[in-house]
DNA sequence: CGGAAGATCCACT
DNA sequence: GTGGATCTTCCGA
């Protein structure tokens, strides 16, 4: 059960290519729509420092979260609460946001201040500190296969020990980074619907969602829409 | 001030 | 495939 085709998983980066993979991303990076850095995401690495260890991993699913004219947003219609208050941020800062009792999410705000896009990351692969990983994954943790430590958006948050500590971080700085990475091809790339905005309406259909295609840790339902 | 719902995960049938 | 866990946040009264 443990191998299956493997098309779009290749790509380890070369020790000669990991200075570029491990540079933190630019301001402009971050100041375009949230589709554009949603899809530009995949690939890239977040890196976690957390007690003296550094916790790296690959993205590889996220979601577009577009603002005031989103339903889906949490700033839909303009709307400013304390909770939200790190989406109104210039693009590159962290929104972290607790949900269902008992779980935190992740977002990296895009555009302009006061613009409220977001990029929700919903999974990602381990490349380095798995074992810390795992121990943060508790329990479950302790038995799942690699592919699964971050697949899914509580867990990517529980697996790098994000919290309500981080909302408000800016990404180009220890402990919570994004770096160059390995970006994704356009054939790498499916794209599909939000996962749990059904309440959105007209934008619950929106293709704001995307994956590489066929990666097994992206969550389940997987996207398959070619991009 | 009460009630409802939530950008989820896990265990179980 | 379904339901329970668990509690913050928000809105309406």
């Amino acid at each position: 059960m443990s191998r299956r085709s493997t098309s779009a998983r290749g790509r380890q980066p070369s020790p000669g290519a990991d200075r570029a993979a491990l540079t933190a991303l630019a301001p402009a990076f971050y100041r375009r729509p949230a589709e554009i850095v949603a899809r530009d995401l995949l690939g890239r690495f977040l890196e976690r420092e957390w007690r003296g260890q550094r916790l790296l991993a690959r993205l590889v699913e996220t979601e577009a979260y577009l603002g005031a004219a989103d339903r889906a947003s949490h700033a839909f219609a303009g709307r400013r609460t304390p909770r939200v208050a790190s989406m109104y941020l210039a693009g590159g800062h962290a929104y972290v946001y607790f949900v269902y009792g008992m779980h935190w999410c992740l977002n990296v705000v895009t555009g302009n201040k006061g613009e409220a896009g977001a990029v929700l990351l919903r999974a990602a692969e381990v490349v380095a500190g798995e074992s810390a990983v795992r121990r943060l994954r508790g329990e479950v943790g302790r038995r799942q296969r690699a592919h699964e430590l971050l697949s899914g958006p509580a867990r990517l948050c529980q697996g790098l020990a994000i919290d309500r500590e981080l909302d408000g971080h800016a990404f180009g700085a220890p402990p919570l980074r994004l770096l160059a990475g390995d970006p994704a091809t356009d054939a790498e790339v499916a794209i599909g619907a939000r996962i749990g905005v059904a309440y959105a309406g007209e934008a619950a259909a929106w293709p704001l969602r995307f994956a590489l295609a066929g990666h097994r840790s992206v969550s389940r339902p997987r996207p398959v829409a070619a991009g």
